[in-house]
Order: structure tokens, then C-alpha cells, then sequence
DNA sequence: GCATTAAAGGACT
DNA sequence: AGTCCTTTAATGC
């Protein structure tokens, strides 16, 4: 595996100049990481930021009932915690590997002096954690107003922005989903989901296998039930 | 309008 | 074969 290649495509580190990449491979340490892995926890805090390299990732939170919610979803490229501990509080948050990955570790020390060093870097960073900022918002707001199917349709749109490919109308969500991520990110349950993508694909709205979205049917849905 | 429960079928390893 | 994922229907808030 080449691991120089693979730091390239780290979206933060994309427009380092090529003696930085190395600086950076210097001082990191790639690791293959199975499916199911929790590789952040509670419990376990790390000291030290993730490159996402191959694969993806969830982070999610545990309520005092078990139930689970995902705050984000990550996929090759990301950095994490760019949205948890790169923040200084030490937050209760989990990141599960859902397909096999690489996963490749610098410290937090490490990271800082990376952007101290590179102000684009820093840029870039803020550019990524204020689209999220704005998803978050957009994803609050529609648990408070919006009906399932909404959420889901807004959901996608997001998925399919940041991982998708565009052809024409159609995009596809880019991401390796279940029915419970979908629920768990929504808030919503398993059922639920299942009964709205079984309406949204008879309506045409998306497809499955692969999962892609009508962006523009999408658009129209989203604006009758705003009215 | 949706969660929950239950039950059953399908898919993945 | 066993676990995980999805679907469908009934019930109640």
C-alpha cells in the first residue's frame, strides 16, 4: 500500500506540497482496521487525530437508553475528530468503522503544528467545519418540523453532495448505509425508514441498488411540504 | 404522523 | 447456520 499516495488523497492535505506530505508520512502510522471496530470511545479517548484513508466511518452517540445516534458519517479523506476531539472538550462520542479501513493516527500536537505551518490547511479545515455546521443545523431544524420523509430526502441530499457522483438529475448517496444508520441519523426508527424508501422509490424519487437521489424530484418534494 | 412491537422473509459470511 | 438487514401489519400515543 502505498502509503504516500493514500495521504494525498487526505482532502485536508491535498494541497500540501509534496516535501510536506512526506513530513507528514514521517510522523504517521497507518493501520488496517476491520469492520465493526470501535476505534474511538468514551472510555477509550485517544490523544491523537485520524486520517481516513480507505473506508468509512460513523460517529454516534449513546443515550442513557441505548439508543444510538449518528452524528456523522465519515468517508475516505475525512479527518476525524475534525467534528469531536480536535474540539478541546472531551466529548462522549464513538467512531465505528463500517467497512474495513485504513485508519492513520497523528497526534494532536502534531496536527496543531501542521496548521500552524500551513494557513491553507487551516482554511481548508474551517471551509469543511462550517458545511458541516450548516448541515447540522439544516438536520436540528428538520427533526423539529419536518416529517420522516423529509428528513430523509434531506438527508440524502447531503450524503450526496459531499460522497455522491452527479449524472444529470440522478446522483448517487456515495455511502454504504443501513435502514438503522439512516433511522439513527434522522431520528427516526428502522420501520419507519423502511416504510418511507418503499414510498420514495415508487415515487421515483431514488433508486436503490445502487442507493441514488432525483435530485430535482427531490427539490419538488421538499418544497410542497414547506408550504 | 410516527414509535413500538411482533413476526417473518431476505441477504450476507 | 447463524447473524444482520428489511418488510409488513397491528396497535396505541
Amino acid at each position: 500500500m502505498d502509503k504516500l499516495r493514500l495521504l494525498s488523497q487526505i482532502n485536508l492535505l491535498d494541497e500540501l506540497p509534496e516535501e510536506e506530505l512526506k513530513k507528514v508520512d514521517e510522523v504517521t502510522q497507518t493501520a488496517p482496521i476491520k469492520k465493526g471496530t470501535i476505534i474511538l470511545s468514551p472510555t477509550q479517548q485517544m490523544r491523537s487525530l485520524f486520517f481516513l484513508k480507505k473506508g468509512q466511518v460513523r460517529l454516534f452517540k449513546v443515550s442513557s437508553s441505548g439508543k444510538e445516534f449518528t452524528v456523522d458519517l465519515l468517508s475516505e479523506g475525512n479527518v476525524f475528530g475534525e467534528t469531536s476531539n480536535f474540539s478541546l472538550t472531551e466529548s462522549d462520542i464513538y467512531a465505528e468503522t463500517m467497512v474495513d479501513s485504513f485508519v492513520c493516527t497523528l497526534t494532536k500536537e502534531r496536527f496543531e503544528e501542521l496548521l500552524r505551518q500551513n494557513p491553507d490547511i487551516s482554511l481548508k479545515l474551517i471551509t469543511i467545519l462550517t458545511s458541516k455546521l450548516k448541515e447540522m443545523y439544516q438536520i436540528t431544524e428538520s427533526i423539529a418540523y419536518k416529517d420522516v420523509k423529509y428528513r430523509i430526502l434531506l438527508l440524502f441530499m447531503q450524503l450526496s453532495n459531499r460522497f455522491g457522483v452527479r449524472s444529470g438529475e440522478w446522483q448517487t448517496v456515495g455511502v454504504k448505509i443501513t435502514q438503522h444508520d439512516i433511522a439513527s441519523m434522522i431520528g427516526s426508527s428502522r420501520e419507519t425508514v423502511s416504510l418511507f424508501l418503499g414510498e420514495l422509490e415508487k415515487e421515483q424519487v431514488i433508486t436503490r441498488k445502487p442507493l441514488k437521489i432525483n435530485t430535482v424530484l427531490a427539490k419538488e418534494l421538499y418544497e410542497v411540504e414547506e408550504g
